[in-house]
DNA sequence: AATCCACTTGTTTTT
DNA sequence: CAAGTGGATT
């Protein structure tokens, strides 16, 4: 136990205002590495210190694993008797937590099935199809994207539908049915008692909304708020945070605007920006002390980000050693980056005897771990890929997970149709068409067909009904079972029943010994978690309770902190809020990090941000690789290094001989001209069409690209004006002309030409094939 | 109904 | 390169 004096004793100046300020709203806008988390977590072992009852206190993290962490430092300084009483997790677990207790409100059953995004996308599928629309022009993916936005700014289907603006926009697209799927989608959820991630923040604020009591009982229960990742949150979550805290304005939030990477998924980086205007009377902290990073780090994420503008101005400094330049690794193959990296990697391993935990691989997109992985591989270096593929998407645990999802919820259509469909039972496509035809005329649920094809007269055959009813019956028996037994003897129970273990244990190939290992792991986890709930005290662990944690989990959540050391794998999303002491941010490239699908100055400064993240997760060294060419959707291409390396520093980059030249063929977009360059990008769209930068390897095309180098995908926001490897608003020096800069851009047979203004020099058009020009910025 | 094969297609990041 | 689709086969 710890007294306030030596709480308040372990922080430095900043962090001590943050945590002992409690007069009213707060914000303390943490740099990266100056002890958000701790100030998080003294904040809250202060309140109870100062009384607080751990029960009345609210946390919000973004992810289970740093709401665990917490709770546990928590758990260190004031006692885990205590700070098992808190309630801290994701927004997605505590709405559901609360969601659940009050389902029947809003019309669902404590018992509610979460659908994963591709839960929601197959029923979406399925609707589209249904409605008869062309899938090519509603595009599944696309359409989940903009229900997703739509819900996460709290339009609701209903809303949707007489939102003038959306309409009139959806059908300037030609997606106007959009509004009718989305009705149609909110309304078979519903029917299958079921919500998607988006779901849970929407009607948790319908029933903070519809509910004063409810809210009212929330707000008196939580008496304290904190929220960590505040630049992250969407609308949604802004707002139940808002209304909880309305009353006795006792909310904290921590943040970073520099390193809000999350808009694709609705996060709006205006709740930080904005939170004087949403809690006027809020005081507003400052951490800057980075004490992750050596200067350097420090020093050229900083150079990095003043790229950005419209921030929360900040100082960001390091008092630790200078530390080295970060080192710049030039491949030109991705199959070359792998083997430098991994290389370097060895090479510190054996000089400097660093751990191979102390390593880590930052990528931009999953599809890259892969050249990693071989190249490491190769010298039996000991890793662990975290992302892509996580343990609960395996077709195998998804299959038992449908099983459970179906005892716990009957009218859980994903789960029936997958449960029905493996082990393999006679039922195939053409009978579950029927029978979703049959439950829509009736407006019933998949599942009361199913337990009653003659009633419903199911137009199918006599064996075809048994078959069903058959099938009916097994999961009602288990239905019963599953009353009295708890999670991990249903779990059991159900694999010999429904015939997986039979399935798995047929053959001995590879993939069934595998399987079998995947489910075997699922039913030790299970184990587990009925063992770690009795200890907390609880009794009768069911299904239910299984499910509704597990459905919120990433394979992050899951991943035992082995003693093994390993060398970690992961994107730049996955390693927020992490720290190695030597990082590799690997595929420095155009097209690649900043993404090809940047379209707006917006989205270009969140890539940067993603890249600050990147660069401030290192704590001694940080390499950057890029390479020439690559391999995609097994197409060779040809790439330039990422327009970010000219943003920072270069006085703290470590470049290679050859760095001048590689980058002298590259484009790089001047932002303040960026509007002008989308206008004429539009502008130009028919006549100019550009090269693409993909095509079939031959030996002559490695030349011909890298001389004309232009390498830009039609799709590109910079397709259009640069080219030649040079772009327009470029500042150029031209041996007769002296310095100008590039107006426009434009293609002669297959050359490029460059009108450039050379001030008192006249204007001249170059044909960049025979000008030298040099790019000055 | 289920399986297999050849073809197309399309690609960020994730609670 | 991969996953997913559509068609033919058993």
């Amino acid at each position: 136990m710890i007294t306030l004096e030596q709480l308040l004793s372990q922080l430095n100046e900043h962090q001590r205002e943050a945590v002992a300020y409690n007069a009213g709203p707060s914000l303390v806008i943490a740099g990266a590495g100056s002890g958000k988390t701790r100030v998080l977590t003294y904040k809250i072992a202060y309140l109870l210190l100062s009384g607080y009852h751990p029960s009345t206190i609210l946390a919000l993290t973004f992810t289970n694993k740093a709401a665990r962490e917490m709770k546990r430092r928590i758990a260190d300084l004031v006692g885990a008797d205590k700070a098992k009483w808190l309630w801290m997790g994701t927004f997605h677990s505590i709405f559901s937590r609360m969601l659940r207790s009050e389902a029947e409100r809003i019309g669902f059953t404590p018992q509610f099935t979460v659908y994963d995004s591709s839960d929601s996308r197959n029923v979406l599928k399925a609707i589209i199809k249904e409605m008869q629309l062309d899938d090519k022009v509603y595009k599944p993916a696309m359409i989940q994207g903009r229900i997703s936005y739509a819900k996460n700014n709290l339009i609701t289907a209903s809303a949707y539908e007489s939102h003038g603006n959306l309409l009139k926009s959806d059908s300037d697209a030609r997606i106007p049915m959009l509004s009718n799927i989305y009705s149609t989608y909110a309304k078979q959820c519903r029917q299958a008692n079921a919500m998607d991630f988006d779901d849970m923040l929407l009607y948790t604020n319908i029933l903070l909304r519809d509910f004063p009591e409810v809210l009212e009982g929330f707000r008196q229960r939580f008496q304290f708020i904190l929220v960590d990742e505040y630049q992250d949150t969407n609308l949604a979550q802004h707002i139940i945070v808002k209304r909880l805290a309305e009353i006795h304005q006792r909310i904290a939030v921590v943040g970073d605007d520099a390193q809000s990477i999350y808009s694709f998924r609705g996060a709006n980086i205006d709740n930080i920006l904005q939170f004087k205007v949403q809690f006027p009377t809020s005081k507003m902290f400052k951490l800057e002390q980075n004490y992750r990073s050596t200067q350097n780090i420090v020093a050229a994420a900083n150079s990095l980000i003043k790229k950005n503008k419209g921030q929360i101005q900040k100082n960001v400094f390091s008092e630790k050693d200078e530390g080295n330049r970060i080192q710049l690794l030039t491949a030109m193959t991705d199959t070359e980056e792998g083997y430098l990296v991994a290389k370097e990697i060895s090479d510190l391993y054996y000089q400097e005897h660093h751990p191979y935990s102390d390593f880590a691989i930052l990528y931009r997109t999953n599809a890259q771990s892969r050249n990693f992985e071989e190249a490491l591989r190769k010298r039996n270096i000991p890793y662990r890929i975290y992302g892509g593929l996580s343990f609960y998407q395996r077709k195998e645990i998804r299959d038992v997970l449908a099983y459970f999802r179906l005892i716990v919820n009957p009218l859980d259509g994903e789960a029936l149709k997958r449960c029905i469909n493996y082990p393999t039972r006679g039922i195939g496509e053409t009978t579950m068409t029927k029978v979703s035809e049959c439950a829509n005329q009736n407006q019933v649920s998949l599942w009361s067909v199913i337990g009653d094809p003659v009633f419903f007269q199911l137009p199918v055959n006599r064996p075809t009904a048994t078959k069903l009813t058959h099938f009916y019956a097994m999961i009602r028996a288990l239905s019963d079972d599953a009353t009295t037994l708890d999670a991990y003897e249903m779990a059991v129970k159900i694999i010999k029943t429904v015939g997986i273990s039979e399935d798995m244990t047929e053959d001995m190939s590879a993939e069934n010994i595998s399987r079998r290992e995947n489910i075997q792991e699922l039913v030790s986890g299970i184990h587990t978690f009925c063992e770690q709930k009795v200890n907390e005290g609880e009794t009768q662990i069911g299904l239910a309770d299984f499910l509704s944690e597990v459905s919120l989990l990433s394979d992050q959540d899951l991943d035992a902190e082995g003693p093994d050391d390993k060398l970690t794998l992961m994107t730049i999303h996955a390693a927020k809020g992490l720290e190695f002491r030597n990082v590799f941010i690997v595929g420095m490239e155009e097209e690649l990090f900043p993404s090809g699908y940047v379209s707006s100055e917006r989205e270009l400064e969140e890539e940067r941000r993603l890249f600050y993240v990147a660069l401030t997760r290192a704590e001694e060294r940080c390499f950057i690789s890029y390479a020439r060419s690559r391999f995609r959707n097994g197409q060779l291409n040809f790439t330039n290094p990422s327009r970010f390396l000219s943003d920072i520093d270069q006085n703290l980059l470590d470049l290679p001989a050859d760095f001048r030249q590689a980058m002298s063929v590259s484009s790089f977009m001047p932002n303040k001209r960026e509007e002008e360059v989308f206008e004429k990008k539009i502008s130009n769209e028919e006549s100019d069409a550009p090269i693409k930068t993909t095509q079939r390897f031959t030996s002559s095309s490695w030349k011909k690209v890298a001389s004309s180098s232009s390498q830009m995908t039609n799709t590109s926001a910079t397709s259009i004006q640069s080219g030649g490897g040079v772009a327009v608003g470029n500042k150029v020096f031209h041996e007769k002309f002296g310095q100008g800069i590039v107006v426009s851009l434009e293609q002669m047979d297959g050359n490029w030409k460059a009108n450039v203004d050379f001030g008192s020099n006249g204007s001249r058009a170059l044909l960049l094939k025979y000008a030298k020009l040099v790019i000055l910025e």
